[in-house]
This record gives structure tokens, sequence and C-alpha cells, in this order.
DNA sequence: CACCATATTTGAAACGTTTCAATGGTGGTG
DNA sequence: CACCACCATTGAAACGTTTCAAATATGGTG
């Protein structure tokens, strides 16, 4: 039994194919009593619009592209992020609309943008959706150039407004910071992502933020940036335990980071939770397994791809960047005391 | 400027839309000539064909489908699954040729059945891969039936073969049980996959033959089987060390499951290495992150993926399953000397 | 040079959809 | 009853591609 398609429909209720597919889409200028026929006819069939068809002639694809990196220098790292979950998540909000989700995997920024272009040039997808928002990032400058819809996972310093959703790092960064110093610690080491990523900087800030106002000084060798991956997050606590004045806490971006620093710390044979203290930020409820678990901050990833997914859909239908952008804020995840060892407390 | 067209490239050149048409596609019934003027009119104007109007005429989508499990239940629990790396292996594979990679997220098995007939009706792709292969797979038993493309990643009991990867999970059990027999171990645990995945059925399998050769016997109280989260994993070592007679050493079946195990082995008190020794496999590269890191078995996951994007290729262009079917060795990985403790290695 | 076989090229149709100018029908008004 | 306005429907074109029967060009043979 062949498909439905709108001239079967049109044969069979004898209407042309013109008026079958105003009816379809429910015109108005279509009379009530044959817009209900030809609709009912069309669900007895099983019809569903053939979306090559359609982009034929609209040059609408009705799909999302997704932009997932997979590093290919280092594609045995990981990175921690769960992109099942985001996909996940984007394709819930997805749910229910035409839109299908379309995956393409990019290696780094210029991969990326190779890809952006291919997409734009033969209208692959209606919007796409990507991470990792750096200072100046030409992702951003060229759809924007191009007025291809976008959203970001993260904010940008495009002057031009545009959807987005972000974590709130300086915060979450600011909060556990202080946390720290009102338990005692006074050397408390940042493990941070590449400086070019935004939310990097924005980690930074919160850090330093609190490090002022308790009138602790910044001792940059306590800012570490690297990849976020547990290799990286291993290599900064193991530099770090090298320092004259080690750090008695580390602050970590994520969970790969957490567990390498975990892993350092134990090999180092340190007492992790007594010789030095971690906690992570960007908890994706993984790190509860580690050992020993540590005290986190909480990023509920589901609920924010899903609005990486309904900020697309509202973006497409033509909203307003400002009904389109949120901040997720942090919640605290107490696993440890995170009190510092005493001869450490006492160090000024 | 408007995207180059078999039509304008006609117009251009002089020639007809058919004689272009058959030129870009290197059909000898074109002059040789003709043939080259026309493609390099065509490279000259960027002309890339339009898959749309492709797939209107010829109902050839050069899209590949990949279904994305994402458990709905527990959205939260990691799977230990690297879908990025998996999808970075399948689309350097796709690399280069006509291809795109489209996902589908599905939460379960209906799900997934819901998904696969949207995708043969609706002809959205030229083929499919997937993975988790179970008894009695319906995915497969549907597919089969509709002479639809696929590539598993699993073996399946279907009579009919088909294309697939595996990793050899039974080798990789018998070798790891075998190795912790002459370690000196006697009880020995498993904690598996849930019981209708046919990967499940391969490592019992292994295990079972790696005591019987041992003379061991096997106690089906040290055989667990649960979704392959750290949860799982960490209820199921949870259960294992309340018995009786303890097991002194766990295989668990993938760096999640291990991951929970660890945690929960820590938080009883015990010392993994000397009170108890938790080895995996499907190591990922990972769980050399673990503390204290384990022995495992490594899985290939890189070569693995792009072995399933690469058979994908080779079935859509006609290749006998034969050629399209691997299994993969497991390589071990020592990072212990996982030998049990004294007193434990003399219970017989 | 007429004819034939073969090599090339053409033109039109088809895939499923939307769009829009044109057509036909209805009812109301003067 | 002639005219108008409006409503509903039609028919054809267009998007980019492939396919194939038909048309045309080319070259060789007798």
């Amino acid at each position: 039994m062949a498909r439905a398609t709108i001239k079967s429909i049109a044969k069979r209720t004898g209407f042309s194919v013109g008026t079958v597919s105003n009816a379809l889409r429910g015109a108005p200028s279509v009379k009530r009593e044959t817009r209900e026929e030809i609709q009912t006819v069309a669900a007895e069939l099983g019809y569903r619009v053939n979306l090559d068809g359609l982009k034929l002639r609209t040059n609408k694809s009705y799909r999302i592209g997704v932009l997932v990196g997979v590093s290919v220098d280092a594609p045995e790292e990981w990175e921690g992020v769960e992109f099942t979950r985001i996909l996940g998540g984007i394709s819930s909000a997805l749910q229910g609309s035409r839109y299908q989700l379309s995956v393409f995997s990019v290696s780094d920024l210029n991969s990326a943008m190779s890809v952006l272009r291919n997409i734009v040039q033969e209208g692959l997808v209606d919007g796409v959706i990507f991470s990792g928002t750096r200072r100046n990032d030409p992702r951003i400058a060229y759809l924007e150039e191009q007025g291809f819809p976008f959203v970001t996972y993260g904010m940008s310093e495009s002057d031009h407004p545009h959807p987005y959703v972000d974590f709130d790092s300086q915060m979450a960064a600011h909060d556990a910071t202080s946390r720290l110093i009102k338990l005692g610690h006074r050397r408390i080491a940042l493990v941070n992502p590449p400086v070019d990523l935004i939310y990097a900087a924005q980690r930074e800030q919160g850090y330093s933020d609190a490090l002022a106002s308790a009138g602790i000084e910044i001792d940059p060798k306590l800012v570490f940036n690297g990849p976020t991956t547990a290799l990286s997050g291993q290599q900064a606590t193991q530099m770090l335990m090298k320092l004259s004045i080690r750090p008695s806490a580390i602050i970590c971006a994520n969970e790969a980071m957490t567990l390498g620093a975990l892993s350092a710390a134990a090999k180092a044979g340190l007492q992790v939770g007594r010789d030095v203290v971690v906690i992570s930020t960007d908890d994706l409820h993984l790190s509860q397994y580690f050992v020993p678990p540590p005290s986190t901050y909480y990023l509920p990833i589901g609920e924010t791809s899903r609005l990486l997914g309904e900020f697309m859909l509202k973006s497409l239908a033509g909203a307003d960047p400002s009904e389109t952008q949120k901040k997720i804020r942090a919640t605290l995840i107490e696993r440890q005391p995170d009190t510092p060892a005493p001869e450490m407390a006492q160090t000024n």
C-alpha cells in the first residue's frame, strides 16, 4: 500500500491538490465542511507530509541541527559531557512539533565553521544549537552575519542579543569559593577550562570576587586552565601538589576534572578531605559515586537542554531574544565537611 | 549569489538538463569532452547536489540513522556510554561519502520500534545503526521483514545473517574469570547487564565456562543482572558484600558499574585490592582515573564505531553480510596485582 | 551519395509540496 | 434582472533531480 500523498487524497475526495494542501494546513479560505472532510480522509489514510517535497518547495527543512564536539586530538579522553542527556533534553522539547533532530559531529572550531557553512549554504537545517561559547566566537559572528537562527549553550560577548541557556558559572564559582573561605581555607585553587571559553572567564570572575571580598590576594599559580578532561584535572592537581605552599582546596570545573583530581591526590598518597579538599561544579549526578564523593554544585542538565530545544522552537516562531535567554542557578550538594586540616587552616 | 543547480549549469553551458545530470554523474553516454566541460563549470560554480531534489526523485535520502538510547526512567543515571565517541567514529567513517548522520533518540524498546516504523515508512534514512541487541529483538525482526538495511552493535540470534560489530564479551569474561582463578580467587561475582541483552548471556557463558574448567561450581547468588549504571553497580556490590561468604572478586560489565562498585566498597569500609578485588570489562579509558584504578579489558570504541559506519556503507553498496561482520577482541590492562587476601584465598 | 548503425543529446515527465492568479458560484443590492 | 462583492475552488507553475523514449548528429559502408 503506497503512502498517502496530497495527490492521492485529492483523487479520493475529488478536490484539487491546491484545496487539499490548503485544507490540510487549516487555511481559512477552505470551507469548513470541505476542510473537515479532507482532514478525516487524510487521517484515515494515515497521511503524513513528505518533508522532502516540502523542503523543495518552501526551503524549510523542519530539522534542528546540534553540533557535537568530538575532540580528535584526544579521542579517548572523557570530556565529562553527557551528550545523550543533552540530545535527550532537546529531543523531548521537539516532541510533538514538526521538527526533527540532526546531529553534526565536529572536532574543533575550524571544523565547526566548515560544518556551519555547509549547513547554511545547503539549508540542511532551520536552526542550529551548539555549546562552548568563546570570546569572539566565529560561529556566532558567522551565523549572525547570515541571519541564521541559533541557540547557544553558554552566553556570548556578541553585541546582538541572541537566544541562549547558560549555567551561572560565575555564581557557582563565587559560592564555592566563599564557602571554602568560611570553612577556613585560605589557599584555594581553581581548576578551570581553557581561557578562551567564556565560562572559564565567568568562573574566574566569581572566584576572584569571592577572594577579594575576603581580602585574600589572588595567587596566579593557583589558577589552572586546561581541557575539561580527567587527564587534565589529574595533571593540574599534580602540579598544584608540588607547589611550595600547597592549596588546601581545589575547585574543579566539572566531573571529569574532578575525577582526575581525586585520582592524582590518591596517587600522591594524599587523603582527600583531610590533606586536600576537592569540590566540583557542573555536577551531573555522577560524582556522587567518586571516592570520596565530593561536594558539588549540581547542574540540571535535563532541564537545561530541554530549554535549548524550547528556545530554538520559540526563536523559529519569531520570539524576541529576550524571551529566549535564561541563566540556570547552581544548587549546592554537600557530601563532605570540607574543612581544612588544622595546620593548614592556620596558615595565613 | 544563488546556489548552482543543474538548471543553471545547463543554461551556462548550453546543454540540456538531462545531459548535465548525466555528465555530473559521469555517465559514459555523455561524450568525454562534454562531460569534462560540464564538470569544470560545475566545479567553478561550486555545484553541490541538492539532497531534497534527489530524495524526491530517487527516494534515496543519503542519510544514516543512529538510534541513541536515553533512558527516561533514570535520566540522571550514568550508563557509561560515550555516545560522542560512537557518533564520532561513525561520522568519521561517513566522511567523504555522500552520507550524513541522523540521530534519533529513543527511550526504550517500544519507542525504538515506533521510531523505526516512522523511519521506514517515511524513508527518513537509507539505513539504521543501533546497539544493545537482545534475544528475539523486535527491531531486528521488523527491519528484516521490511528489508530495511541496518547494522547492529552487538550480535543477534537472528537466523538471517546481518551486518554487525561485536565486542567479544564472552572471551573477555572468560579471560577475566580464569585470570582471577589463577590468582587464587574461588568466589568470583559477575555483575552483569540485564538478562535479555545478548551480551549478558555471552558474558555469563564465558564466566561459567571458565569456572567449569577450573572445577568450581557456580553460585547463582554471585551473578547479578541490572542496568549498566553506576547506581546498579553500587547496589549489586552492596548485596554481594552482605552475603554470608563474600566474593573475593567482582567482574563488572562496564565502567559505570565499576564506579558504583568501587563507591559501594569504599562506603562499606572495604579496601579494594585487599578485601575485595574489582575488575572491569568494556574499559573506555576512563577507569584508569578511578580510585583505585582497576584492571580492565579495554574496548577500542573508536575503531569499533568506525566499523559500524563502514559496514553500513558497504552494506548499502550491496556487500554480502559475511564481509560486514566483525568481533573485536579484548585487551587486558593490568593496573592492580588482583591477588586475593590470604585468608580468602585459602577458602576452598 | 544514400543509407544505416551507432553515439550523443534533447525534452518531457515524474517525485510531493506550496502558492497564486484565475475561475466559477452564491447571495445581496439597486 | 443586471451588477457587484465575496467566497470557495481550480489549475498551473515552481522547487532540483533522474530517467527514458525520441530526436539528432556522426561516421562508415556499399
